[in-house]
DNA sequence: TCAGCTATGTATAATAA
DNA sequence: TTTATTATACATAGCTG
């Protein structure tokens, strides 16, 4: 966007794009911390990055979900703006949050378990493409709670040899050292099913005391695996 | 920063740091637009503006929303570095998600009362300090729920006459004006034993399906009245 | 206050190492 | 790949109306 005039669109070329997002990114956060200090006010920003998996924060954790708290407060607000009935309006404010709690909690429900695959299945240099497969497999777990069992049947038919499961690397992650290099679903079910723990977590929990998850609506098609690399970079230079 | 070089530091004087707040927000929109744009990724941006009380959105409710759960996500991610016990880091999760979840279930109840009784007593004209009183009164209600019914002997007692009471705009929405000018404490007890509706909000609400708010904290001292301006500034331009 | 307007400082696309 | 180096496009501080 300098030489050439702005081609204000979606940059096909991996490399570049990534070149591209690093710098700009950097640039965005200088300026993010320039707005701040000029004018004293609290600034955050969340990017969704598909190159960094750690976030660093700025200004702080704090002032970040300080900051997002304040925003749903906003979003709340200003809707009221236009209320007209007030009991409509609170009803249907309560169903707004109550919706958001569900949603909240069944995403957690969904962490829970990618983290505790990832972790159990996978050695600390492994992160990228795995925690996609393994988001993938949380997923079908936390949906349909019996899925698990039909996928370790499907996966123990279609790679009986445990030599075989090794060389399979289907999902595959590029460049597995060597103790991991069959990083796959089928290592990821065994370890499943060693695991008692785990499989406790396919349970619903006890929910008395917690949110009704009873009509939870079908997941989303959120980008939890899809184009969707990993997540966020809050980042600060 | 231009024709002087830049001198990142607080900007002093008022207008000065208005006129350099608003450019260099919409600067910086714009970048985050053009992020998003270039490299095909979800971007939210939250900026709290003192000079700005309606929220703008960009790129969207729904991206900023996404976005916001990504943040969460990762900041639970990088914790997770450290972590030793599997389970345990879970449990906490969970803990932390469940408080997180009544925190904002209850923040939401304390702005529904603090809605409608400002609605049902309040003309569009007396924001500033009445919302204040309001939410005092709103908060009192919703922690004692018997606060709410002393409240109202005592103010009967300074004030028995029927008809003041009667000249109490029960549903009152928008602007009524005229009948407004005794806003005070007494009206707005009168208007709460005119409006069976809003005296249902007072009382705990079905919790079966929802959040067990039975050992909800006392209420932080959340800045709904006090030095609050108003919140947030999500911007596009 | 709010918009232009420039002169200038910055950010960054392309390139090279 | 990442890092360093430009040449340019862009953002914006200080003005002005």
């Amino acid at each position: 966007m300098t030489r050439k005039k702005a081609a204000l669109a979606y940059i096909a070329n991996d490399a570049a794009r990534k070149a591209t997002f690093k710098k700009r990114k950097n640039g965005l956060m200088k300026k993010v911390s320039e707005l701040s200090t000029l004018c004293g006010i609290e600034v955050g920003a969340i990017v969704y990055s598909p190159y960094q998996a750690e976030p660093e924060v700025w200004p702080s954790m704090l002032g970040a979900r300080r900051a997002i708290a304040r925003f749903k407060n906003m979003s709340e607000m200003d809707q009221s703006k236009r209320m007209v009935n007030q009991q409509e309006f609170i009803r249907q404010r309560i169903v707004k949050a109550e919706e958001q709690l569900k949603k909240q909690l069944r995403e957690n429900r969904e962490r829970e378990i990618v983290q505790v695959m990832y972790r159990a299945l996978v050695g600390e240099g492994l992160q990228g493409l795995t925690i996609v497969d393994l988001n993938d497999l949380g997923w079908m777990l936390d949906n349909t709670g019996k899925e698990i069992e039909e996928r370790i049947k499907k996966l123990k038919k279609s790679a009986p040899s445990s030599e075989q499961a090794a060389s399979a690397e289907p999902q595959a992650d590029k460049a597995a050292p060597e103790n991991h290099a069959a990083l796959n679903d089928f290592v990821a079910v065994e370890a499943v099913e060693n695991q008692p723990w785990y499989m406790d977590l396919l349970k619903p929990r006890n929910e008395g005391d917690a949110v009704n998850l009873d009509r939870i609506d079908p997941m989303p098609s959120y980008p939890y695996g899809n184009p969707t690399p990993s997540w966020s970079d809050f980042y600060f230079p």
